[in-house]
DNA sequence: ATGAAAGCGCTAACAA
DNA sequence: TTGTTAGCGCTTTCAT
């Protein structure tokens, strides 16, 4: 292993003092004859500045924090694409969090951040409640919320307009004559959950269905299998023309247990998705699904981000990114 | 924002001096009382120790890098949660490189590590060559390389034995009387593409086939629309009885494509896929493939690097993954 | 068991 | 433009 090398070493090399190094290496003179003599110190000893002293020194670590619930969900996965993209040009290196599925979880990850490693974090959680949002409030480094929760939020945020995407799809079942729509949804526990759920309640009551509540399926979690559970268990699936399903990774799994059932997809029951994620396009019958542009929202949250850190005073922004029905084979 | 808290706020409420307070947040202390006091000072202070201060102190930041071609593929997504999972219970943070698809994104993210922000890394690249390597040997922290095309590799490694995951595949086709196979491989520059390559050729002569080489196609990347590109430019696919894909991805353009052509899976032509991803389960037809156990083999990377960090001088571990055909309903 | 103090590598204020 | 120096928050040696 080669010795360490500090600004002593290249100020030595170079023969001046580690004051003038520092400014070459941070761009702060122009003296032409030094500044050359420096850089090639620099090169020839192959320094490289030390993160922690300089993160000591002015207190930022020129890092930010990912936080979500797992990388399972292919949703996570096009974003944490758009924040990288987002960041791809900056100083910043991207720290990725644990998983982050329960409050406890969630909870001691923001604690964390108080080690001051991290100078800003994009936070996307299935859970919010109140000491979470507590938490928040006295962290000492930018927030940007990427579908939160939170009623007033102090920080900036990315929301998707979930009753409005819910929506579109109800309409779009309606539009082609398919009334009998079955919600598969995610844990009801899960921010998202509500949300969806609102939404298909309130679209199916503005379609004049009485009762909505009792076509609503809860699976176990966000992803295929849980769906195939939750439909074993319905005994009249055929009773619906239509099925709903809270995201893509459910919908998968019900055109599979579908495909099981021998009921074509969508000649016999419809299917729709949510979230447009890759997978969209390579099930069969390709998936038509509620596009939140999760990449972008990744890539939204670096770009306020870095601007709250540019400028710590800007206002709060707020988005609220409008779904997009993409129109597939399954519905 | 709240005020920050240091070991001198603890210390001063506490009534010590910080050393003291440093000895109880690093348990190196066992008195009752003062004990006691500091805890409660710590937890009404709710101080957190200063990562940076620490890190330049002990010179080790208590983060582990890991550098990835890029999250497209969900093989790497596999491995990035085999590698959280692996670090969960340890003290090191996760940090996330940007996409490594061509050496100089490669060399220029290694050369960072010169910042002395993490503590080790795993590396996990399509490409590798001398100055790899070269750059590889110089950093002061350890490097646990995943897949790597290294000779005689200094470092801990974790590599698939790929001539044999292919092979197997070869060898089931023939053993269902599949004998024309074409090789629908990626992007030829890559390591994973020239080792799948010659344990195609290998296995094909294994089976007295001539000219193998007349049967690869080469994929622009190792994703579907790259798959169906190639595969649209052969003009007798149906001379073919089989599709061996060098990943999931290609192999589920793949089955889209003869899907379109309306060609049937596994009927008229069989595929196989590589890394048996999420995505196997999900298509239609499910696909075989051929698993190199990507979350376990990020497990066992971070098992190897939190080995290392603990003793820096083991020998050097090498594992070769054994694969598995996992056979599902595409061959 | 506890405290005083040095110093990790760097930046920035001040002086020259 | 350049050098000197204090100090960021912490760990650890040495003395008590």
């Amino acid at each position: 292993m080669a010795e360490k090398v500090t600004l002593f070493a290249v100020a030595e090399r170079a023969g001046v003092s580690i004051a003038t190094v520092s400014r070459v290496v941070n761009g702060l003179t122009t003296n032409g004859p030094t500044k050359e003599r420096i850089r090639r110190a620099i090169d020839e000893l192959g320094y490289e500045p030390n993160s922690a002293a300089r993160a000591l020194k002015v207190n930022a670590s020129e890092q930010i924090c990912l936080a979500l619930p797992d990388l399972n969900n292919p949703v996570y996965q096009a974003m944490t694409r758009g924040v990288q993209r987002g960041f791809k040009l900056s100083k910043y290196r991207l720290m990725l969090s644990p998983s982050l599925l329960t409050t406890e979880e969630v909870i001691l990850q923001l604690k964390s951040l108080g080690r001051n490693y991290a100078d800003g974090v994009i936070l996307s959680s299935l859970v919010f409640d109140e000491e979470i949002e507590k938490i928040l409030s006295t962290l000492r480094i930018p927030v940007v919320l990427v579908g939160g929760a939170i009623n007033r939020p102090k920080f900036d945020n990315i929301r998707v307009d979930s009753e409005r995407g819910v929506g579109m799809a109800v309409d779009y079942f309606f539009s082609a004559g398919r009334k009998k729509i079955l919600f598969l949804n995610g844990p009801w526990i899960t921010n998202p959950a509500k949300r969806r759920k609102e939404g298909f309640l309130e679209s199916m009551k503005s379609h004049q269905i009485m009762n909505p509540e009792n076509y609503i399926a809860n699976a176990k979690a966000f992803n295929p299998n849980a769906a195939e559970e939750v439909l074993s268990g319905i005994k009249k699936l055929n009773q619906f023309s239509a099925i709903l399903c809270a995201n893509d990774l459910l919908a998968a799994g019900a055109i599979k247990f579908l495909s099981k059932r021998k009921m074509k997809v969508p000649d016999d029951i419809a299917v729709i998705g949510i979230d447009n994620t890759d997978l969209a396009e390579l099930l069969t019958p390709t998936l038509t699904s509620v596009d939140f542009k999760a990449e972008y929202r990744g890539e939204l949250a670096a770009k306020y981000l870095l601007e709250r850190l540019e400028n710590p005073n800007l206002p709060i922004k707020k988005t609220i990114i409008e779904p997009e029905l993409i129109i597939r084979e399954s519905a």
